[in-house]
Parts: C-alpha cells; structure tokens; sequence
DNA sequence: GCCCTAGGGAGAGTCCTGCTCTCATTTGGC
DNA sequence: GCCAAATGAGAGCAGGACTCTCCCTAGGGC
C-alpha cells in the first residue's frame, strides 16, 4: 500500500500526515486529482466546524454535500467519519504548530522564547470569540473530538500531538540548557503537561470557576504565563 | 423542592442537585418510591460507566434493562440520555468534593491544607489503572461528557462544578490570607485554573507526550505540585 | 373486600445518522 | 474508439435515542 511517490514519504521526523494517508489509496497519475478531492472533503469539514454553533456535529451527508461530492468518494478515500475528524485534527495541529515556529523564531534568548511560545499558544487555544472558527482555531466540536482522541484513541492522539510537543520540547531544552527553567522538568512528560494546561486553561477554566464575561485575552495570557511560570507559590517552594 | 430526605441532603451548601430535581417531578407520597426508581437508574448508569471498556458509552436501553425499569419510567424521569449523564457527572463531582473535604479536614496548616487538596485530586483524576471506573473515578466516557458540558453546555458544566470550585475557594483564600501564595492569584479564575491544570494533567498529559507507560501515581502527584506551586521558573519571575 | 384510577411494564414504531451496496455514467490512458 | 477504473446518485441497512399505545398491577377510597 505504501507508495515510494515522494508526497507519500513522509520525512523522517514527524509522521505521515492522515490527509496523505488518505490520498496513498489512489493511483500516481491520479494523485492530483485525488488530492483534489481529498483537499476539498477536508475544506468542507473545516467551513462546517466554522460555521456550526456551538456543539452541533457535522453529518458526514452534510460534508459530501458541501464539498459538491458524493457519498460514496468519501467512503472510498476515508474509512468513515472518525478518519476524517483525525485528518482534520492532524491539520489544524500542525498549522498551529507551524505559526507557533514563526513567531517562536523572532524571539532571541531561549527565555524569550519560552515566554513567547506560552503566551502565543494560549491566545490560539482561545475560543474564537463569534462562536466561528478556521483551521487556525477549531470549535468546541473539535475539542471534544480532542478528547475523545485523547480517551478513546492514545495512540492516534499522541501521533496527531507530536509536532507541538517537539517544538515545544526543543524550546524547553534551550531553557533547561542555560538554567532559565528549574531543574527536575526535564521529566519527558513536562511538554505534554505545560501543552495541556495552557490548552485547557485557556479553553476551560472561565467556565469551571463560573466566570461569565470573557477575560481580555492579552491579561488572560500574562496571567498563564505568570502560572506557568512562577507557581503559585509565594516565597520559596517546600 | 429540596427533600429533607437525609439521603438527599449532602456535603456543599450549593446548588439543586439534578437527581432532586428529577425526584420532585413526583408528588410528595410517592417521593420514597420516585427516589428509589430514579437511584436505580443513577446507579445502573454507574455500573455501566464502570464496566464499559474505553470509550464505549452504553446506550438507554442498557441502562433501563441493568435497573429492571422500563424505558417508559425512564423518560418519565429524566428528560433524556442527557440528563441522566448530568446527573451522574453531579455526583461523581460532589462525591470528589466530600472526598477532598474529609482529607482537607486532617490538615492543620492553610499550606498543608492547599498541598493536600492538589495531590489527592490529583490523584483522584488520574484514570482508573484497569481501565474500571466507579463513582469516585469516572471513565474516559465521563471525561468526554465532561467536554461536552464545558465546551456546550457551560452553565450546567459551571454549576456542576461548583462544590469542587468553592471548596478550593476557600482553601486558596486561607492561603492568600497567611500569605502563604503570592499575590496576584485573588483573580475569580484561579480556583478554574488549577483545577482545570490538575484534572487535564492527570487525565492527559501522558498522552500527549508520549508517554506510553504510565507513572508512579505518587510521583506524578509529586510533580503536579511542584509544577502547580513552583511553576517551571529557576529563578524569581520576570 | 371492591372498584377505579394512576403509575409502570412491554415493546412496536419513528427518526436520524453513519455506513454499505448497486448500477449507470463518466473519465483517462492506450 | 475502447476498456477499466473512478465517480455520482441514491436506495438500503443498522443501531440508538426517543415516542406511543396497550395493558396490567397496585393502592387508596369506600
């Protein structure tokens, strides 16, 4: 099944992509095509995560439908709805991963960058104010698709999750190396659990404390960042 | 509407409980009985919850034949599958609560008493290591649920959450009082944010990281209080 | 003890949605 | 132009939430 077109292998590093996956299934000279119709199935999932309110799934019917489509190519380049969700998810983590690069890449000191990578990623992990989204900030639907990964699926999770936590390992690792960060967070799971308090902190905790009015995003950044950062703590830690 | 049936009134001072609310559909004689019908279903749902392999979510009908019921009894008392999930993530949550108020209470000091609450709800959120659940540990299908709550449903989801909210409230308050934490944390969200840093570290951050073993429970703990009080900085926070 | 009504059990029926299958048509390579 | 593969259109199946109807039982009033 694994073609030896150069689309199809993947670099060394970071996984095969689940939208490559799914345009493997077709044949070379077809492959533009494919990707065609693949790309414009991921596009339509995407307009409809943006377009749905808050909670409401799309049907599979609906994405065939937007995507001018039929039933039956869906089922032939995604395996069913679940694959199409991962693809989606795959995508929008590695935009995020890809802007996170960039903005990463401006700051000078590894202490900058550190700063920048919490303050930056909090403020996408934000929920999109209008309710709407893109592929640069998923709904509420693909946050709960987010867990069902990380519940139901730890492997396919951990795959979709490997370009953040690379990056933001790689940014730990500068700190860790010039003693900005305290020892002992050289534990391997210290990425994933900075990524996870940022994503959902930012995601959830106005709702857990019941606060109703929306935090202005840039203190709502600094106060993570401080969390993050300092603790709780006041003077020295026990 | 709130019984004074002694069953019913538990720990927090705080909002209805749904499974009352279910209850007071009936009238008052029949009370006992409705309140019997509507524990059964409540601890079938549990049961189910607790058998259920990983991301399995059982379905009505499994609910209405485990409590010996019928379907009809079923949607005389709770509006839909909805509710009844609501009414298990209440309790599961109040449960967790009282829980934490019994080993909270053992403390002496404000320091203590924060300490204690953030490594056994720790702890506590850590997925069950059989994969089993109960009412003090809720499966990954409680965990989705809650994502729905919070990401659809968020003012259930923040009444729902109150007990836990408050309770660490007041613990964080004694703290802010003795000085023991550093300013700045009186904000309406703190309580959120820990909470939701502890719960989603210890249900995710394995995941995401890739980790694939799963950690000494203890030193885990450990770590997310190191993590929760000192943050990751080495030195004083710019 | 008897009747009468409300509550509850059994289970068929509806609707929605993910998914499969068939058949006819189109498309691209030769 | 021909053939095989790809695609579209749409009927059909399965499972699960929810509704409804029919009937039985139990419990209170007499």
């Amino acid at each position: 099944m694994p073609s030896d077109h150069p689309a199809a292998a993947s670099t060394t590093d970071a996984p095969v992509r689940r939208r490559d996956l799914a345009v493997a299934r077709s044949l070379d000279s077809a492959r533009v095509r494919s990707e065609g119709r693949v790309q414009r199935f991921l596009d339509a999932g995407f307009e409809l995560l943006a377009s749905a309110e808050s909670g409401k799934e799309f049907t599979v019917q609906e994405v065939v439908d937007r995507s001018g489509q039929s039933l039956r190519s869906f089922y032939q380049y995604f395996a069913g709805k679940h694959e199409l969700l991962l693809a989606l998810f795959d995508e929008a983590i590695r935009s995020t991963a890809d802007r996170l690069v960039e903005h990463v890449a401006r700051e000078t000191t590894p202490f900058d960058r550190l700063h920048c990578f919490v303050i930056e990623y909090y403020k996408m992990c934000l929920p999109a104010l209008n309710g709407h989204a893109s592929k640069n900030n998923p709904t509420p639907v693909m946050a709960e698709f987010c867990h069902q990964l990380l519940t139901a699926h730890q492997a396919e999770a951990s795959r979709a999750f490997v370009p953040l936590v690379t990056l933001l390992e790689k940014v730990l690792e500068e700190s860790v190396a010039t003693g900005v960060v305290r020892p002992g967070l050289e534990h391997e799971d210290a990425a994933g659990a900075i990524l996870s308090t940022i994503m959902f902190n930012a995601a959830y905790a106005p709702t857990i404390s019941g606060t109703s009015e929306p935090r202005d995003r840039d203190q709502g950044a600094d106060q993570m960042w401080e969390f993050v950062s300092a603790g709780i703590l006041a003077g020295s830690p026990t």
